[in-house]
DNA sequence: AAGATGCTCAACCGCCACGAA
DNA sequence: TTTCGTGGCGGTTGAGCATCT
């Protein structure tokens, strides 16, 4: 049995590259009579080549739609988020670049970006951070107890992004990716202190060193926008002051989905400071991730790889895209108070899929913790006390709104680069 | 200058799914 | 239901070029 390969060996069909005048041929049969049949093709149009090969050679590179040159940083960025939920799903992730190939995408993914989320720490096959390399090894006793949800696990293929984005803050060129770096700490007298003794900064230039990504002053990178972020944070902290500040937040240690922060492994990695920030932080960081997206699509998608048909499994691009553009007006009555639990209180912010660009949305909102009491870590890094976060009351009141005009003003632009901490 | 090494990407290979017979 | 032809997909290769030593 057996079926009749495309192109039998020694068949005296031609292999290798393309000539000119083979192209010509080949783009003249094609214009006159479609491609009908591939494997009656070569015969038709007089050359010596296989069906197959035509083919591939027309759909990779004759096509008259096909768009040549670089990958566009959009580009590069619908790549990697659509490569995080599908995987190699060449030709799915060719399907929402209009002129690319399947191929042409395999290759930039091969020999461009699979490199560089390395060389970021990233694991390139689950879009995780790289534990090895960053130092990462505590990590996994975040979830001890748990089974990781796809929920969790994209929350962490997002947190490799984030980190991706952080360290895409400078290319080669020195110049700057449309993201902002967002370092949260659970208080400004911890990051500075972490700042202080530099531990994060001179991992990061040890990291440097070797992506030859980051600003080569990022020391004093960091420290001019931690001053720069730490007014901006007294700012907010007064007009919370004038708030009632009641409420609690579920401790990390509660919450399985459990966003990494610096107390809870010793702050001297870069998973301490550089986290999944998102509009839910302003509600507490335990807030469901859901929120932010699709799940649906999620949830069907991950189901969907082994469908067969190839091209069923198509998705928007516009549903992987976090939900994140806020609308102010909606910031209305909701309080938090002695509730206890603030999550089940607090109202979704509305959220639009109008925002083309994923990387300047205000998801990019980080975590502000308007604790006064920090969570206490002892010398052998175990957990002492349960984070306890004081929640802002959010209301009508003039405090209230201009608490969150400053908080939109401070990050909801997308000036670039920017750490802000919290 | 020349060989070694690395990088890119067009092209190939083998496999799979689908639809028609 | 099975077989077969075909198109399509993803992994891999290797020629050609660039850079390094």
């Amino acid at each position: 049995m057996g079926r009749t390969p495309c192109c039998e060996k020694n068949s005296g069909l031609k292999k290798g590259p393309w000539t000119p005048d083979e192209d010509q041929k080949l783009v003249e049969y094609i214009k006159r009579h479609g491609h009908g049949s591939w494997r009656a093709l070569p015969k038709r149009a007089g050359l010596l080549r296989c069906g197959k090969s035509c083919r591939l050679r027309w759909t990779n590179y004759l096509r008259p739609d096909i768009k040549r040159g670089k990958f566009s940083i959009e580009e590069e960025h619908t790549i990697i988020e659509l490569h995080a939920a599908l995987g190699n799903k060449w030709s799915t992730i060719a399907g929402h670049l209009p002129g690319r190939t399947d191929n042409e995408i395999k290759n930039y993914w091969n020999t461009h970006l699979k490199k560089r989320l390395m060389q970021m720490g990233i694991d390139p096959v689950t879009h995780k951070p790289r534990a090895d390399l960053l130092g990462l090894s505590n990590v996994p006793s975040l979830y001890n107890g748990f089974s990781l949800t796809q929920e969790q696990q994209w929350e962490n293929a997002r947190l490799a992004e984030y980190l991706r984005q952080a360290l895409f803050m400078a290319d080669d060129k020195g110049t700057h990716a449309p993201t902002d770096l967002l370092i949260r700490s659970n208080d400004q007298y911890n990051l500075q202190k972490s700042m202080s003794s530099s531990t994060w900064v001179h991992q990061q230039q040890g990291m440097a060193m070797d992506f030859k990504v980051l600003p080569p002053n990022l020391e004093q990178f960091l420290q001019s926008q931690t001053n720069e972020c730490a007014s901006n944070i007294r700012k907010l902290e007064e007009l919370l002051h004038q708030s009632q500040t009641v409420g609690y937040c579920p401790s990390n240690n509660l919450n399985p989905i459990g966003y990494i922060n610096n107390d809870e492994y010793g702050g001297s990695n870069i998973a301490d400071f550089v986290s999944p920030c998102s509009m839910d932080g302003l509600q507490m960081k335990a807030q469901p991730p859901q929120m932010l997206r699709n799940d649906n699509m999620f949830l069907h998608n991950q189901g969907d790889h082994d469908i067969n048909g190839g091209n069923n499994n198509i998705l928007n691009v516009e549903d992987l895209k976090p939900k994140v553009s806020f609308d102010e007006s909606n910031l209305s009555t909701t309080m938090w108070a002695d509730q206890e639990d603030p999550l089940q209180l607090m109202p979704p912010p509305t959220f639009s899929t109008s925002n083309s660009n994923i990387y300047n949305q205000p998801e990019l909102i980080p975590f502000i913790n308007t604790s006064t009491e920090s969570s206490s870590m002892v010398n052998n890094n175990s957990y002492v006390d349960p984070v306890v976060s004081k929640a802002q009351l959010v209301n009508n009141s003039e405090p209230g709104k201009e608490f969150w005009s400053i908080v939109l003003k401070a990050v909801g632009t997308t000036q670039a680069p920017n750490i802000i901490s919290a």
